[in-house]
RNA sequence: GGCCCCGUCGUCUAGCCUGGUCUAGGACACCUCCCUUUCACGGAGGUAACACGGGUUCGAAUCCCGUCGGGGUCACCA
């Protein structure tokens, strides 16, 4: 931990306006307790931008001593809804997001959720929608509406035509009470819809400040579907009244919203809550980060090389072709990734799980994610969860959306990892390898593993990079090929000596070497240096890294050779020579 | 297009509310040099911003107005 100015930092902690809760009024006699919530709808995978705005709902209500809620938004019927779509949830804990109240989740010793307010699936809460929504309409607040999809869609289309926008012209509102039942009884399809008051709508946020709408804006939207399912706007905010939640912070594209959940509060009778609402994270070009942006980059690919079939090995002919013909298709992870392979084009991170899988520490995203939206102040830019959840407050929350730099966040996790104890970062690679490379780690004895992970610490930025650029020790003695570039040419056949010829002095220099351990390996072919290389190791180390390796990159020389073991190192060399007398121009 | 929000180095930001201490600070990236057994790491230094134009004021990055630019939103999606 750096130095931290706390005098400073405890300047900006305070609300701008704490406690303070219009509407509260006499339904409850004290303060209730303070509650934020997560509310998305559902997902296999939790987004950046999702992960944050979790982050910084959990964080508050650590801060003000209150409780997190997590509610699951699934009531629209076209987007699946069985278990694998709270996937997310596993995100969320990996992070170290835990939810006081909301779908119960245990892995380990986390335990998250549960709570007297549920159900916390919005899709079994229908009846207490319903009986919220009739009261609406038996007050006259809300009204049924019989005009079908493409009837609206062609009066939307007509409104822009002329220039103006579009506003519900409130046919369902002409029908006569006669009418309308006997529509009902008919059981024509039907939505309801909320009677907008007029007048203009102050929207009070405490990030951006209060903006006032004008009168006209709000117009007259649907709050229970044809299907029956209340809309978005209904149930969240039933659901807040009811779940007790007194503070959302939530993305600015809900902004406009904030508007509608207003008035149908007030007509509904409900207290307001604190609204907050955060820029969203941007791309490095400025475009919305998106789970769309993978697509996006290999449709591009896919395109620049004209081709019309999937690569081998990537997926069906039938998958490709669904995918190449509707834009709006998305390929599954499995497929996406073998795409992207094939293509040799790097997909962007833009799930949570995206990033754990590039091998990111959890504490470092969730420290980069709160820097994107959030500064402490000052200097301050490391920090924990703990750090959050301590200082989190709502002035400090910026307000211009910000660009994902995963080059900083790259910068970050190196520091990070560099800052662990060797015995920790050993245990974290091996736990990643467990999880994402069980064929590297299956090949690799317990000793070898161990070696290598140590030999790569102060070289990795990330807990994948270990296996990524490590492919050589995989490979079988008599399977290993050698680059054939420049600089491998110039490390072997450059100098008085050439490289190849200071192999083939140290061949037997090496298979005498009866401990063949680190300091052995470096006493030996330091002296060897000094007496053949003029005390330049790099000429003896490089035709070494290369002969075992096949290529200019490795750890260590004396840990790769270790690694290795003596036998495939004395069968590699061997074998690397006689690739170079075969190969012309390197005969050296 | 209507409405709403935003505008400090390439990027994330500090400073803005409570004008002077700002010839604008930090971090990442970039450039140069050093270290070096490859790749990295590390060390030293450097380039680089108050969108623009008007006010207000002795004085403005900080307050006001306008212009331009960016984003969000206008669904029986959330």
């Amino acid at each position: 931990m750096e130095g931290i100015d706390w005098a400073a930092a405890a300047k900006g902690t305070t609300a701008r306006k704490p406690g303070v809760r219009p509407g509260l009024g006499a339904r409850v006699r004290s303060c209730p307790p303070m509650k934020t919530r997560f509310a998305p709808s559902p997902s296999g995978h939790l987004h950046v931008g999702g992960a944050r705005t979790a982050l910084f709902n959990f964080a508050y209500a650590r801060r003000l001593e209150g409780s997190f809620l997590l509610r699951i938004e699934d009531t629209d019927q076209k987007r699946s809804s069985d278990a694998a779509s709270i996937g997310f949830l596993k995100d969320l804990a990996w992070l170290g997001i835990r939810w006081d109240e909301g779908p119960e989740f245990a892995d380990g010793h986390v335990h998250c959720g549960g709570g007297k307010a549920g159900p916390y699936f919005q899709s079994e809460r229908l009846e207490v929608y319903a009986d919220e929504l009739n009261r609406l309409v038996r007050e006259g607040k809300a009204y049924h509406a019989f005009d079908t999809p493409d009837e609206l869609e062609a009066k939307r289309q007509a409104a822009r035509a002329e220039g103006r926008s579009y506003r519900y012209d409130r046919a369902g509102l002409m029908l006569s009470p006669d009418t309308v039942q006997r529509y009902l009884d008919e059981g024509r399809p039907s939505v309801v819809r909320f009677k907008a008051p007029e007048g203009p709508v102050t929207i009070a946020d405490e990030v951006l400040g209060s903006a006032t709408l004008p009168a006209g804006e709000v117009d007259d939207f649907v709050i229970r579907k044809a299907d029956g399912y209340p809309t978005y706007h209904f149930a969240v905010v039933v659901d807040d009244e009811l779940m007790g939640v007194t503070h959302v912070l939530r993305a600015q594209e809900h902004f406009n919203n904030t508007a509608k959940h207003i008035l149908l509060q007030d007509a509904l009778g409900y207290r307001r809550p604190v609204y907050a609402h955060l820029a969203i994270i941007c791309n490095p070009d400025g475009s919305k980060m998106s789970k769309r942006d993978k697509d996006r980059i290999l449709r591009a690919a896919v395109k620049e090389r004209g081709l019309e079939a999937p690569p081998h090995g990537t997926m069906d002919d039938a998958v490709f072709e669904a995918w190449v013909a509707d834009k709006n298709v998305q390929l599954d992870l499995e497929h996406a990734m073998r795409l992207a392979d094939a293509l040799d084009v790097q997909l962007p991170e833009i799930n949570v799980d995206d990033f754990r899988r590039s091998g990111y520490l959890p504490e470092v995203l969730v420290n980069f994610l709160a820097l994107n939206g959030w500064s402490p102040g000052g200097d301050r830019e490391k920090f924990d969860l703990a750090f959050i959840c301590r200082e989190f407050d709502l002035p400090r929350v910026i307000k211009t959306p910000a660009r994902f730099d995963r080059t900083k966040l790259l910068a970050f996790n190196l520091d990070a990892l560099q800052a662990m104890p060797r015995e920790a970062f050993v245990d974290r690679v091996r736990a990643h390898g467990d999880e994402f490379h069980p064929f590297f780690m299956e090949h690799l004895s317990e000793a070898q593993f161990e070696l290598l992970a140590a030999a790569s610490h102060e070289r990795s930025k990330t807990l994948d990079d270990m296996f990524r650029t490590n492919r050589w020790v995989l490979t079988p003695d008599e399977k290993l090929a050698w680059e054939d570039t420049k600089p491998v040419r110039k490390a072997l056949t450059g100098g008085g000596p050439t490289g190849l010829d200071q192999l083939r002095a140290l061949q037997p220099i090496l298979a005498d070497l009866a401990d063949w351990t680190v300091p052995e390996l470096e006493r030996v072919i330091t002296e060897f240096a000094q007496a053949h290389a003029g005390g330049q190791l790099g000429r003896i180390a490089q035709p070494l890294r290369i002969a075992v390796s096949g290529g200019t990159v490795s750890p260590a020389i004396f840990d790769t050779l270790a690694i290795l073991g003596k036998k495939s190192t004395l069968r590699r060399i061997e074998r690397c020579l006689e690739w170079a007398a075969a190969s012309a121009g390197l005969a050296g």
